[in-house]
DNA sequence: AACTATTTATAAGA
DNA sequence: TTCTTATAAATAGTT
């Protein structure tokens, strides 16, 4: 939103790449303002700068939220798409799930919906390592999954 | 931002108010994605809309990084040096994933079919989708496995 | 869900 | 860094 249209790829020039973290963060945190208070939702933003330094927005406050978050979680959430990595295995890898993802967004648009019927539940604990987290998850699916292919 | 310039404060009308939460918070999320991408920052979002429901956004996961916020973690003094690969740990990871890819996309694929198959027979659409599920567990794959790779 | 008229965010530049 | 400004992007109201 400038200039001109920038790619969205990360910014090289060390310098260049601090103001646009300084510019957008602040972008940031006023809609995230904005969001609350026309909506009248509580909000919490944590970020950590490249270089490790946090900012924090919250809405009523930071704290409260992660809290909420972390202590529950009833509902299916998580907008998340996809990011970039720092080291260069991580990149490639980054990069793989990254055009999954977009796989599975393109087909999740073309508006194939499923019931529920599946019963992945709420998920994932965070401690929970990698490997028997999403083999488990990929089981509990694979079940689910054909447990419905026998309608 | 539209047609009108609006006041910033609570949208009264229910409806409207949860089509601006609705809208805004899809904006929130892509400037966060932005952010991330173009800064190489790390960040976390949790949203309840008025109505209670939790949304999130992470990058690479909103749990370590609420976490992280919540144990007051000193942040680091530099950036973590470029391409430090472990080798033998990074190449089973690396299988790994590939290994679980494979498994998800072959899910994915009994998921399109499936959702082929039962459309004919009850045009039950509700919350969860096949795809959503399979998105959601690439999201927290991907987060994991940024975590273990920054060890 | 789409569509625009406008407002807002922001990339460059100073 | 802060301000300015041309342009890209988000979105309010509408269909």
């Amino acid at each position: 939103m400038g200039r001109r249209k920038i790619e969205m790829k990360m910014v090289k020039d060390n310098s260049s790449r601090q103001v646009t973290f300084s510019k957008r963060r602040t972008g940031l945190f006023k809609k995230a303002n904005e969001l609350a208070t026309l909506c009248g939702a509580e909000l919490a933003i944590v970020v950590f700068s490249p270089g490790g330094k946090p900012f924090s927005f919250g809405h009523p406050n930071v704290e409260s939220l992660a809290d909420r978050f972390l202590n529950q979680d009833p509902y299916p959430s998580d907008e998340n798409v996809a990011g970039s990595s720092k080291n260069g295995k991580g990149e490639k890898l980054n990069q793989q799930l990254t055009d999954l993802l977009k796989q599975l967004q393109a087909e999740k648009k073309k508006g194939v919906m499923l019931d529920k019927a599946i019963k992945v539940k709420s998920p994932l604990n965070r401690k929970t390592s990698i490997n028997e987290l999403s083999l488990n998850d990929l089981q509990k699916l694979k079940g689910s999954l054909e447990d419905l292919l026998r309608i």
